[in-house]
DNA sequence: TACTTTTATGAGAGCGCTCACAAAAAAGGA
DNA sequence: TCCTTTTTTGTGAGCGCTCTCATAAAAGTA
């Protein structure tokens, strides 16, 4: 570990204050050409570069962002931070990244952390606090930017999936094509998202006068351990088709599927959502209702890099509306009326 | 906003000097219970937490850790990525994340931004940087640990993945599968991993006496761009079996054969590398040289944190062998040969 | 020449904490 | 009682920077 120089050092070589060096760092006007050409020969001879971390102490800016997922390996995730990371490093923020793994005890501490660390921002996705937690954290750590959940604070913006819309579109596509019985995995039991999904659903089954089967909706934790039993279960009640809160749970569902040497689409048509790039690899290729990840990475990001600024408007609310894919892992129902399994 | 409360205001209230707050919150022995139950209610009554920013500043240590990789969203960092930080965490210490997006200059200006905001340590996936650049910023981010790159410094540990051996064990099975044309993809040009993954092939080939032919050898940037086209010039040199620098990249070649009307694996063989979680669902499933990749996280990890502590012995360089895991992209070139094209 | 205005530089304080030390209070020993 | 030892608390300095303000030097005006 080579010692590192300080602003100090650098004013006693070139026989001026340290105020001075400060000023050439910072390219303010008011220093001399002459004096400036001279320091900036010995900052660069020297390699000197600047402590962030004392600057920050008293300009009370870090240009740090931190960001909270529940899961960096979920390509969901790791698109919309893509996303995320592009928009701010254009401009100059960086992130200080922070997974809770579904937690809500870790998701409480890392807030903690990153307002003790003084970031200028936060980005909160899907957090799993509840409401209050949250409006009571939100004043302490503004700006913050909300993805997938709708709390209309001072200090927060929102940008929200209409997972309702989703799990809407996903199941009229599916009656369309034919199916009435139809398995809805909707996701985390209390994750706001899986509620609207499953609002959509009803929807859907009531625009078309199917009468709604309670032991057809599944809710199941997002680590997808138990997607897989879940599916056998929907299967076993001879749904023909079923719908899922996100891409990997429709992979899970297709090898549930595959296990019990079914074919998906000919038995069971299965539908993803999200949308993340491998959904086209899998086998088979998944019908999806896809989402712009990547550019509603920078759409956060964009937002919270103006409430940062402060001095333009944002907007409070973005809602973000997936669209159907259609991929080979859903077929029409009536098509293949005579593969039904039992009848 | 609101407003933070300091290690002085806390004092004030309490009666004391910032100096016995300070104790209190560090968990030192040397202050009276009475005051210290005293000092810990109106902490905890204001909800009072110190700024780390400060402390860093004086402590020296930062608790942050900088992890630079080329690409967030690919999910072979991501289980890497997931492991580091569940090490990390477990160690109170937390991820400053950066993207270089294969571009040597971010790269450059990372490195150089972490060492300004003090970090700990660093873990670099898979530099790009030029081996005499690498050594000259190792001596200054002290310690790291490097992800694919073998430098013999001080202050640099070491995990590398076996590319030469990966390479080796993908080529010789196909060979045994029957496969003698065998195309590969190796990987970005100036890429260690990828030199090293060709010399394996080579290495496959010679010992079964089967001819090198150097236009079967193809690299190409890590961005998957380029995979779908170089596919088609091997498919068209008639290859029988594509070997790839990564799952994802397979996931390509094996689109690529799909345009081109031909079958995976009856016409063409496709072996990845990496064993990502998807790679199973893929259509068809992948043969892949599988890496532990959430266990690679944890092994990089734990070095940095023993390198950070001090004063404990670490290995200065790990090798990760990849092991063969067989999808159903791959079959015995012998037992189709009438399957073969133009034959 | 003396005066104001502009330009360039520096000195001191302070961001919120922890360090090394000094000082005060309490306890123990004779 | 006085003196030593132990326990507890407080003081000053300083981490490496950037503020605000004062001062010095240069330039313009009369």
């Amino acid at each position: 570990m080579e010692k590192k120089l300080t602003i100090n050092d650098i004013a006693e070589m070139a026989g001026v204050s340290r105020q001075t060096i400060s000023r050439v760092l910072n390219n303010k006007p008011e220093v001399n050409a002459v004096t400036r050409n001279h320091v900036l020969r010995i900052i660069e001879k020297h390699g000197f570069q600047p402590s962030l971390q004392a600057r920050s102490m008293v300009t009370r800016q870090t240009n740090m962002v931190a960001v909270l997922l529940p899961d960096i390996a979920n390509p969901f995730f790791g698109e919309i931070v893509r996303g995320i990371e592009r928009t701010l490093r254009a401009n100059k923020l960086n992130v200080f990244l922070m997974t809770s793994e579904e937690d809500v005890g870790l998701e409480n501490s890392f807030i903690q952390l990153s307002q003790n660390y003084n970031v200028d921002g936060m980005i909160l996705c899907s957090p799993r606090l509840d409401e209050a937690n949250l409006r009571r954290m939100i004043p302490k750590i503004s700006p913050v930017v909300l993805l997938n959940r709708d709390v209309d604070t001072d200090g927060a913006a929102c940008v929200v999936v209409d997972a309702n819309y989703g799990g809407y579109a996903a199941t009229k596509y599916l009656i369309e094509q034919g199916h009435t019985k139809i398995g809805i995995i909707a996701g985390p039991p209390r994750a706001y998202s899986s509620m609207q999904r499953l609002e959509g659903y009803k929807k859907a089954l009531q625009e078309f006068n199917i009468p709604l089967e309670t032991d057809l909706i599944m809710q199941v934790e997002a680590d997808n351990k138990g997607v897989h039993q879940i599916a056998e279960q929907l299967i076993k009640k001879q749904v023909t088709a079923i719908t899922t809160y996100n891409d990997l749970a429709a992979a899970h569902v297709i090898q549930a599927c595959t296990d019990l040497k079914l074919s998906v689409p000919d038995d069971i048509s299965v539908i993803g959502f999200d949308g993340i790039e491998i959904s086209q690899f899998m086998n088979p290729s998944l019908t999806t209702m896809s989402l712009p990840l990547f550019e509603m990475g920078q759409t956060i990001a964009n937002i919270l890099i103006k409430m940062i600024k402060g001095n333009e408007a944002f907007d409070k609310i973005t809602t973000v509306y997936p669209i159907l894919k259609e991929g080979r892992s859903t077929t029409s129902f009536k098509a293949l009326g005579k593969n039904l399994r039992g009848k």
